[in-house]
DNA sequence: ATAATTTATAATTTCCAAAATAATTGTAAT
DNA sequence: ATTACAATTATTTTGGAAATTATAAATTAT
């Protein structure tokens, strides 16, 4: 059970650790996080050659990356005019922080229940990572550092689950959460506030208290939809709605 | 509210109705269709140029549909060993129930609470349509319309939740699902199939027949070989895990 | 002037052949 | 007999050229 535990969170965080086999595999993974990280806007149009430029591929596993991330709803593409970036709107805001929540809030219970001395130590380790680094100010390595912590903890607290599904789902909503904070936000959340959210959730989680622990994951989620909310709507016409 | 209910079962429901735009899009309906139904069965090598020709299809839209497909778990890829149908291990359709009704039993609820008229409506005449129409004995045509009211049916009781990730991933689900018990069915089948099996060895056999009865006996072992090796693959999940 | 139609241009999509990698076979050595 | 290694074969992966389709510009007609 352990060893399964462990080799989940491994699967799940340190995929992305060893390198790429293949340049569809490379293409993909550069996109998706250009995207997360709004390096590639919503809505922006993702026109072969000038991809093909600026990312050095070829036409083939450029266009197997794009179709990869339509399938994760990052990217759409309509008929015969190519890939665009996925538009973000209030309502995706909204239903990915509610729909993660549902999601998560069940994975955490079921770790909680059934999750183990492992389950407990990676948890608690993540945690560790996540507190000793210092919040970001501003975007560049050490906010992804801090992100690739974040997420780990994160995901640690679901590993437990024993539910291939929910944790897949998890992580894709999580990145989708992800674009849309870092879309919204120009500095980090706020240092003390997230940090003590952070702690608040592992020691329910740990005491074995799922209800005081589901509520508080549910209490840090709904917090930063709504920061990233106010922000949609303050800069609405920067944003790309979709025209029908 | 009504008609952007009617839309998202529409946006749900008719989008494989009308005509594929591209190649590309063509084949990943194929595939899934295939894969969906057993005609391409779980761990199946799918290779290039074989696909290439039984589809006549090219081979970058070929790689497109796959590359969708591995996104939505129904496909794999490794390396640059190629692409894979998904194998179906029993924790597999287990944890796929479980997750289904986690999401369903959310989206319900929400679609009863504020569904409105035009969501009764589609419920109802969903489950008419359902209703009227006979089980299927047998696949083919009528067992493909047959699942096509079900999962209207299914879908129309979650299209009023309001949300679109908890329509799409059940939609994903459900599709899954469906594939496990098309699955079971093909064994069923399968196990019928032995039984005519057998009346034609002996009737080979006792009509001296020697190259037809050996003939027999040969693609019985075969298949049922087969079966059991499916069976097996199917059911080591738990017991090994995999080597690294 | 506006709408409709044609032409030209730009982009996507597809086919195909070359390159890269894995799997297989054959051979020699321990 | 078994392993190690080389050569061959098969398959995947990739890049770019050709074909298809959409978009923009130009032209004509009303």
């Amino acid at each position: 059970m352990d060893q399964e535990i462990s080799a989940t969170i491994n699967a799940l965080l340190d995929e992305d650790s060893e390198p790429p086999k293949t340049r569809a595999e490379a293409a993909y993974r550069q996109f998706r996080q250009d995207i997360l990280w709004g390096k590639l806007p919503p809505g922006a149009p993702l026109r072969s050659d000038e991809l093909r430029r600026n990312y050095d591929i070829g036409i083939s596993p450029l266009r197997e990356a794009l179709s990869r991330l339509v399938s994760e709803r990052l990217v759409t593409s309509s008929g015969q005019r190519g890939f665009r970036v996925a538009p973000v709107t209030v309502s995706d805001v909204l239903d990915t922080m509610e729909t993660r929540i549902v999601l998560e809030c069940e994975a955490l219970s079921r770790s909680i229940q059934h999750g183990g001395l492992e389950w407990e130590t990676q948890v608690v380790s993540s945690f560790h990572k996540l507190s000793r680094i210092e919040l970001p100010q501003e975007p560049g390595e050490h906010a992804e550092r801090w992100a690739m912590y974040h997420r780990r903890f994160h995901m640690a607290l679901l590993a437990g689950c024993g539910s291939s599904w929910l944790i897949i789902l998890a992580k894709s909503l999580f990145d989708h959460a992800e674009r849309h904070r870092l879309i919204a936000l120009q500095d980090m959340i706020d240092a003390r506030k997230a940090g003590t959210e952070h702690k608040q959730i592992m020691e329910a989680a740990l005491g074995g208290n799922a209800k005081a622990a589901v509520s508080a994951l549910d209490h840090h989620y709904r917090t930063t939809a709504d920061f990233v909310v106010k922000w949609i709507s303050g800069n609405r016409d920067k944003s790309t709605a979709t025209p029908t």
